[in-house]
DNA sequence: CCCATATTGTAAGTATACTGTCAATCGGCA
DNA sequence: TGCCGATTGACAGTATACTTACAATATGGG
């Protein structure tokens, strides 16, 4: 009697299935992504920032003085977009991008007065989102999921095109003017 | 003695670090995201595939002869996004887009030979991709994130701006030529 | 049967998120 | 010192992912 696990056979493929889709962590994960931008999008809506930009602004007021390739490093963004996030920050005044004077390459970033204030005034609303997106999930299980998140994006972080190198952010440091 | 959790005094905040982003759900999902895609990517390089691109391919295989509008609450896409995504199929000769006879305003969608082609073909190095993504955890903890993950994209659905309606893809069987 | 209302695909506009490429500039090494 | 390779910000190009708007078409109620 053949036994099916004897020989690898060349078997006959699965049929293909929505499971396919459905299963996959890889749509797991865009799906969630595009519940948190929206969650997040919709608490935020008197501020006019969007997830991207949030982030950035908390970057430069952690790190004033930072600059643009640096900046990427600390949040995980690739240059190239970047750049379009900080030309849209910098057309709503909430930063601004200064010379260096040591290399003439950089800009270095800025909250102007209307920044450290939209981000002040942000937080309680980002916390909201943050919380509504876990919100359906029993608490030990938000705690659980949110620590297999954080391990994997760990683990993770060379297979990303931009890894995050949060290191990156302290070298400018005592170069700056 | 003023106790603190007797009244809600107007309390200091608490000072803003790159906490604030990095223990964030909504960040750690955008991240997984980018990493996802970017294994998708690389480890279907051969097929010139996106994950969104590989999606339709499925759906359309699974409900031929669907319309874009039921297409995209069969994956949760945007319908607006969806145009481009099928546009792009096309061109690339993996679908056929032709006008109902009973309804002149939907285009029903089916694969192409080649498309069913790249389709079967493309199976194994999607599954690769997929384990890929959550290898670096213990077996145990992949099956409870996915767990986890399903669960919370299934009850966060309607937060979605393009809920998963995957019902709907029934609906086009009976009615068409 | 006719018209108000809804649906369908498409298009334009904005915002990530990448890939390249490029010129200006910087830094280290011969 | 002078040049070569690396870095920096900018730009162009592609692909999601959303918004609003619109014309063509369908449908149901009066």
């Amino acid at each position: 009697m053949p036994r099916r696990t004897s020989k690898p056979m060349p078997s006959k493929p699965p049929p293909i299935t929505m499971d396919a889709v459905y299963t996959a962590p890889g749509y797991l994960f865009r799906r969630m992504q595009q519940i948190a931008v929206s969650i997040f999008v919709e608490e935020c809506s008197a501020f006019d920032l969007t997830p991207v930009q949030y982030a950035a602004l908390v970057a430069i007021h952690t790190h004033p003085g930072i600059d643009a390739t640096r900046l990427s490093a600390v949040i995980a963004f690739d240059r190239s977009t970047l750049g379009n996030v900080i030309e849209r920050l910098e057309s709503k005044a909430l930063i601004e991008r200064k010379p260096s004077r040591e290399d003439k390459r950089v800009k270095l970033l800025h909250l102007t007065k209307a920044g450290a204030i939209v981000l002040r005034d942000i937080m309680s609303s980002v916390e909201r989102a943050q919380v509504r997106m876990l919100q359906p999930l029993k608490p030990a299980d938000r705690k659980t999921l949110l620590a297999l998140l954080t391990q994997l994006v760990d683990l993770n972080n060379e297979a990303s095109r931009v890894p995050l190198r949060a290191e990156d952010a302290l070298e400018h440091l005592g170069k700056s003017n």
